[in-house]
DNA sequence: GCAATATACTTGCGGACTCAAATATATTGC
DNA sequence: GCAATATATTTGAGTCCGCAAGTATATTGC
């Protein structure tokens, strides 16, 4: 019966052993998840710039919490701020060059630590596994 | 190729998006979802009583944060601290009745909550999530 | 039986967020 | 065209949690 608060539970522990082991992966590089998170976000986008509202919606942060995350990485100069002609309210931050390889050498380790999270999985597993998630409201 | 990398996203946008929204009905209960967590591991376990220890290892926190979150717990008279006269070193936590009734309370929410989250799946999609769950490492 | 080590827990400090308020700019309705 | 409202961002204050160090007790090996 209760298999729904069950399958949440799990959902949260997996979801936070598979953080904390990618964190653990990224801090070789430096960086953070969430540092992460938003470089794949930007390398991404067209002209990999984006609006900081945007990038917290996609990377499910709050505005203010871009900020804060924003600021150290402006600092290093792995991301910069653009200021936007047409809206002055808006911000555009754009993934560096420098930004983009370290991004590049940080996927390599995140790909090769996902990958063995589902070694176990054989391809229609992931399908399914996909398939379900998207049914999830 | 990167469906794995794709995957973990998924099921990190997810997970927060449940835990945000089970969190916003606990509110109505004055509780957080860690709190919610140990009541319900309290209330799982014989005795309705565990060790901080065990109760951290259980709830994926690290034991300090046991401690803090515990002690407003504590004070409120939903949790008490047992001592062991075997070994001084550990002290039990037991949930007490009022701590039962708003736990049952509290359940109610979060079950209402967990249903319409997996309201698409049909039950083959919950055991086959579960069974997915179970291989990942 | 006692020094060395292991275990259970708490405390100090700091990091990563969030929410609400503040600021600055845009848009809308009249 | 300007007041009212909406949108984008930053800042202040506070929460939650982890790590490392501190304290207290138990166990182990000699």
């Amino acid at each position: 019966m209760d298999n729904n608060l069950d399958l949440i539970f799990k959902i949260s522990t997996i979801n936070s052993k598979i953080i904390k082991n990618i964190d653990s992966q990224l801090s070789i590089h430096g960086i953070t998840y969430s540092e992460f998170l938003v470089m794949h976000q930007l390398s991404l986008s067209a002209a990999k710039t984006m609006r900081r509202i945007d990038l917290a919606d996609k990377v499910g942060m709050s505005a203010s919490g871009i900020t804060r995350l924003l600021n150290p990485m402006e600092k290093i100069k792995i991301v910069k701020k653009e200021i936007n002609a047409r809206d002055a309210r808006v911000s555009f931050v754009k993934i560096t060059t420098a930004g983009e390889e370290l991004y590049n050498n940080a996927l390599k380790s995140v790909e090769l630590c996902s990958k063995e999270f589902f070694e176990d999985l054989n391809n229609n597993d992931i399908v399914k596994f996909l398939e379900i998630l998207k049914k999830i409201r």
